[in-house]
RNA sequence: GCUGAAGUGGUGGAAUUGGUAGACACGCUGGACUUAAAAUCCAGUGGUCAGUAAUGGCCGUGCGGGUUCAAGUCCCGCCUUCAGUACCA
């Protein structure tokens, strides 16, 4: 009976959608295993063969785990909320969903004929109105939190309205915008509703601002930085530039160091962890506040501790007595209060403990010197407690609220006028960050941000006019002139100085566009002898590279190593290597109050709004300007219908268009605009959600993905946790990966999930890449430089296109002579123009499927092709017969005209066959090029296979007990294959397979002993003709979950042993000896027999190394 | 520049802990079947040298060193390709 791939496969496919065969529970006795693919966008194009790889690998995982008894929960669903849709909406007038729709419908189509074990009823659209009504409500939660550092964890926004309410900001620690103002609880209770919300607004983990965003003319929206490759838009490859704009961002800065740390338990490749890193881009150094000099300066002439001192002190830091200890164990662990420090010099005095921020000193009574110390620390503007040892013991919560209240009430001191007066003739500060504080006696000047706010206000009147110009000159530059251009040095001197707070010099300040304004504080402390860039800088304009390393040259080049060298010329840091030096000078920075130590992170906010219409609209008014979110009872907000799919005139988003678009706050319901007159109905928000927004949680949506009450039931979420095996594109390495992650820590701590990471693996599959076909055009130029009295088209016009197949020339020269010599012979050219034309050769792509497995083309479907209409006439140039086209390996895409569709290889071959081929195509990571030519192999090993259960027409398995040498073939393969599985190298036990079945035809076995568990252990690779080989065997049930067969090693054991003699490590012969033999059994076998004896002519060996059931080596 | 991955026959790739390099498959060559083709089956197939042949010698996992009885695998130094990232202070 012949195999008929179509027809089985037809009927299983059947049988499964019927059955419900792959559909999850809930809840189950078995254990569980969530197996995930990165669910896919449905675009117009269908799937090509790149698509279902990772699919078919997570497809076999998932059947395994059935075939050894897990509750396998294998969902899919689609992304289908996107750009292409709506690009194709504007260009056509129809509306998204309905292509989204049709596509939707293409795609299922496509992957229900691979015959993957989805379980349908589970089935998520980001774009479905059920769905998006937990994106929504997820952004609520979000609007409604707050990061405290304190707890490390996000918390309700209410419960910073009542510390607001009781002490105001001053003892929160959050993560928040920068530039927050300090108010008390009285100013907060003073404020209007407004303000209130306006300074919420801050705090939240998802927030309006005005900020710096990426935006794309061409697609009209905004684009966060992973949606942009090289200074273009991902999508289309548009040019995008820089543009200030109000937008929904989402603080994902606050979670950096918990995206940072997770990345360590967690089973992920780890080139994709290093990009991460990489992107989150910690950095720990200082931030360094520098004066700008006024004119009148007089160096400070601090009192400074020598090394000795400081270890000393630090010393005296860690053997505090019990008081101390008490204290200092109360003052740290105050929740949201201000930071403390211990032993901390101010001035020449040794304080116990202080609060810089708060100017507050705490102190043990009885010290020496006691008035002398209050004049002194009242001078400097610090307030002072005092305690005894006493009060500390017996009462230190007490004491804690003595200081607390000394903070709140922190009078402010006479110093302060003085503080601001001082300040006036001395207004400018420059902040910076830097990671190698340790350099900071290096510093010769120092480079600004042509952006920096402090550019205009410091410039001096001589330099103004070459400020400007530069300024105008480099904003001119885009953003990729920048990128692609970094070898320029460009930069201006402003004129101003600014004053090094350890030395007390005058260094320049410049503006340079190598300094990027959103980094840090926009500003830069120059150490040009330890810094390239500033090195190269200093050297373009002349400013001094001051040397601030021991025996290092830097006449060439900057030394930015850090080990093994020590600093010199640093007064305090002179001698130091470089951890030393960076803690010393941090310690100081921080003591004499120029700076502190920081970590520094290059994650930043994501921007959230897109100003388009294909996406979740946000649920949000707006009353008083100010952002309302809508109860989630009345979710969802659903996406309302509009005119067109452009911005609106006067430039608002697409949702400008819609005319249903206002929230009616006493009816709970969207009611139209032009009820805006109305004092109860407000505007509703104009942008939607990015692509991200619906990807980053759908992982958990699937664990109960009907549920119209929750997001997803607790019990669904306690039972499936986490996804244990994910299979994606290494692509969403830095988007949907990190901000899934991060809305899942969010949800974490929200308590809405119960694991802080998502995805236990991860694997990335390989792209598969196309096998580009190109065909030589021959194009004909008339020479320059010739009077003739015909128009030079004239000779051209008779030309037709030539295409030259690829053998038949071997360089440009002699392509030219052929096309010449071929277009003469058909007198196509008059052979008086022939010296005047000039050939050139153009590689041009062909459709691969006009090119068959021997890269021939089929010359009349080519000329014939839809898109090759200018070739209908061209001639061609043939090889014995034949035109052959080269072949070049590219990504798989439309434009190159090499997309294979796995359509066409089911119908020919059989899902089963293109499931084993595209695992036999190479390892599962790896990128690899798709040529169909092996395909046949896979193919033929089907046809063996149902072979062995048939004799001729007749299906024929016996009850026969198996041999010796059959359960030897089966278990091996049990062994390889499950071995196999569970390493996912699937590509090896396809392999396996095609032995297993070569050597079970070798051996004629037709037992059902070997042929039954053979096809269990097939199944998840082929699932369809080994359903219907099961159920000839007998079987009424699915194959899919009997249990896999169990390895035996008994089957395996040998009696002898091949053994390979190697003389001096080269393999010479084999010699089959028993397993049974002793080392010196074998020596004695190896040297008496004759070959070895041939081998030494007659030299003696002079060891023979033996690794019983291994090897035999004779070194002579 | 930085980070990561990878270099093995004509091709995709295999070689689990250092122990017979090239499994399996494609392609190619020859043969069988056929009027012929397709399909199927059989044999051969890393290079090179010697031999009519059986067979045997030498070379061989990007390059150069090293460790070891033994290296595709481990160590040191380079080269190339691909991917990601890029003035991050």
């Amino acid at each position: 009976m012949q195999y008929n791939h179509q027809e089985i496969e037809k009927n299983w496919q059947k049988f499964w959608a019927e059955n419900q065969t792959f559909k999850a529970e809930n809840h189950s006795e078995k254990p569980k295993y969530y197996v995930l693919d990165m669910f896919p966008y449905p675009s117009g194009a269908g799937l090509h063969v790149g698509h279902p790889l990772g699919y078919i690998a997570s497809d076999i995982y998932a059947r395994y785990k059935r075939h050894k008894g897990f509750n396998v929960l294998h969902p899919q669903g689609y992304d289908s909320f996107g750009l292409p849709a709506e690009q194709y909406a504007i260009q056509t007038g129809q509306h998204p969903a309905k292509t989204t729709e049709e596509n939707i419908k293409t795609y299922r189509r496509q992957l229900d004929q691979i015959g993957f074990s989805f379980d349908w009823s589970r089935e998520v659209r980001t774009s479905s109105p059920e769905y998006y009504k937990w994106t929504q409500w997820i952004f609520i939660q979000l609007f409604n939190s707050w990061y405290n550092k304190d707890t490390d964890k996000a918390e309700d926004i209410a419960g910073l309205e009542k510390i607001f309410k009781k002490e105001g900001n001053t003892t929160v620690n959050a993560a928040c915008d920068e530039d927050i103002v300090s108010f008390s609880s009285d100013e907060w209770k003073a404020f209007t509703k407004t303000k209130q919300e306006e300074i919420l607004l801050n705090y939240r983990l998802t927030f309006l601002s005005d900020t710096e965003v990426n935006w794309c003319p061409a697609l009209g929206t905004v684009l966060a930085n992973d949606e942009i490759v090289n200074g273009v838009s991902e999508r289309g490859s548009h040019p995008v530039i820089r543009k200030k704009m109000t937008q929904w961002s989402m603080r994902i800065s606050a979670y950096a160091q918990r995206l940072l740390d997770g990345l360590e338990k967690i089973d992920w490749p780890q080139p994709l962890k290093d990009s991460q890193t990489n992107w989150i881009g910690r950095s720990q150094g200082a931030m360094v506040s520098f004066d700008v000099a006024t004119g009148d300066e007089k160096t400070t002439s601090e009192v400074k501790l020598s090394y000795k001192e400081l270890e000393a002190l630090k010393e005296l830091r860690q053997n505090l007595s019990k008081a101390e200890t008490t204290l200092w164990y109360e003052l740290k662990n105050k929740k949201g209060a201000s930071k403390f420090r211990k032993k901390y010099t101010i001035g020449t005095f040794l304080v116990d403990y202080v609060c810089l921020a708060k100017n507050i000193i705490v102190e043990f009574s009885g010290k020496e010197e006691e008035a002398a110390r209050t004049a002194y620390f009242t001078k400097e503007g610090f307030n002072i407690v005092r305690f005894t040892d006493q009060e500390i013991l017996k009462n230190v919560l007490g004491v804690v609220s003595k200081i607390n209240a000394a903070i709140q009430f922190s009078k402010p001191v006479e110093k302060t006028e003085l503080a601001v007066v001082a300040k006036k003739e001395n207004q400018y500060k420059i902040g910076v960050f830097t990671t190698r504080p340790d350099t900071i006696f290096g510093v010769s000047f120092m480079t600004l941000a042509p952006e920096h706010e402090l550019v205009a206000k410091i410039t001096t009147d001589a330099q103004k006019a070459e400020v400007e110009n530069y300024i105008k000159a480099t904003s001119k530059r885009s953003e990729r002139d920048r990128m692609a251009d970094v070898k320029t040095i460009s930069g201006a001197f402003t004129g101003a100085f600014a004053i090094h707070p350890f030395s007390g010099d005058k260094v320049q300040i410049w503006i340079g566009d190598y300094v990027l304004a959103g980094y840090g504080t926009g500003a830069v402390m120059a150490v040009p002898c330890g810094d390239q860039r500033d090195f190269d800088f200093a050297k373009k304009f002349g400013i001094p590279i001051p040397n601030i390393f021991e025996n290092v040259d830097i006449s060439e080049e900057a030394h930015s190593g850090k080990d093994g060298t020590k600093i010199a010329n640093s007064d305090f840091l002179s001698g130091l290597k470089y951890k030393k030096a960076l803690k010393l000078s941090i310690f100081e920075l921080e003591k004499r109050g120029f700076g502190y130590g920081k970590i520094n992170y290059r994650l930043r906010d994501a921007v959230f709004s897109r100003q388009r219409y294909w996406g979740e609209p946000f649920p949000v008014y707006y009353k008083d300007g100010m952002p309302q979110m809508i109860d989630e009872k009345h979710l969802p907000i659903v996406l309302p219908e509009v005119r067109n799919y452009l911005p609106t005139e006067d430039g608002k988003p697409p949702l400008g268009n819609a005319t249903e678009w206002a929230w009616d706050s006493r009816g709970k319901k969207v009611v139209s605009i032009e009820k805006l007159k109305n004092k109860t109905v407000f505007p509703l928000e104009l942008n939607t959600m990015p692509g991200w927004a619906g990807s980053s949680w759908y992982f958990n949506r699937y664990m109960d993905a009907t549920n119209s009450e929750e997001f997803a039931s607790k019990e669904s979420m306690e039972y499936w946790q986490d996804v244990d095996l994910y299979i994606g594109g290494s692509e969403h390495a830095t988007g949907h990966l990190l901000y899934a992650r991060f809305w899942q820590k969010f949800l974490f701590d929200k308590g809405i999930v119960p694991v802080d990471e998502f995805a236990k693996k991860l694997i990335n599959q390989g792209m598969i890449l196309g096998t580009s076909a190109f065909v030589y055009k021959a194009t004909a130029f008339v020479k320059n430089g010739c009077a003739i009295d015909k128009s030079n088209d004239d000779v051209i016009e008779k030309i037709p296109t030539v295409f030259v197949s690829k053998n038949v020339f071997n360089s440009d020269d002699e392509f030219e002579t052929v096309v010449k010599e071929y277009l003469l012979d058909n007198k196509l050219l008059d052979p008086n123009f022939a010296d005047l034309v000039m050939i050139t050769k153009t590689a041009i792509h062909a459709d691969v499927s006009l090119v068959n497995s021997s890269d021939e083309l089929d010359v009349d479907a080519f000329k014939n092709h839809a898109l090759n209409a200018d070739f209908i006439n061209a001639e061609f140039i043939l090889e014995d017969g034949k035109y052959e086209v080269s072949r070049e390996v590219e990504k798989m895409s439309k434009s190159k005209y090499n997309v294979v569709n796995p359509d066409d290889i089911v119908a020919e071959y059989g899902a089963d066959a293109l499931r084993l081929f595209e695992m036999f195509l190479g390892p599962l990571e790896q990128t690899k090029p798709w040529k169909t030519s092996g395909i046949s192999g896979v193919s033929s090993f089907l046809k063996k296979l149902w072979k062995l259960y048939f004799n001729e027409e007749t299906f024929e398995v016996s009850d026969d007990k198996a041999t010796k040498e059959e359960l030897k073939v089966l278990h091996k393969t049990i062994k390889k294959v499950q071995e196999d599985i569970e390493n996912f190298s699937f590509n090896t036990s396809v392999s396996t397979f095609m032995i297993a079945v070569n050597d079970l035809t070798a051996l004629k076995c037709k037992k059902r002993e070997i042929l039954e568990p053979l096809l269990v252990l097939l199944s998840p690779y082929a699932p369809h003709i080994t359903e219907e080989l099961y159920s000839k065997l007998g079987h009424i049930e699915s194959i899919s979950t009997v249990d896999f067969p169990v390895f035996d090693a008994k089957h395996l054991i040998e009696s002898s042993k091949n053994y390979p003699i190697s003389f001096n490590g080269k393999m010479r012969f084999t010699l089959d000896l028993s397993l049974d033999l002793s080392k010196d059994e074998i020596e004695k076998a190896v040297l008496e027999n004759e070959r070895t004896i041939a081998q030494l002519e007659g030299n003696a060996p002079k060891k023979v190394i033996i690794v019983p059931g291994k090897i035999v080596n004779i070194v002579s």
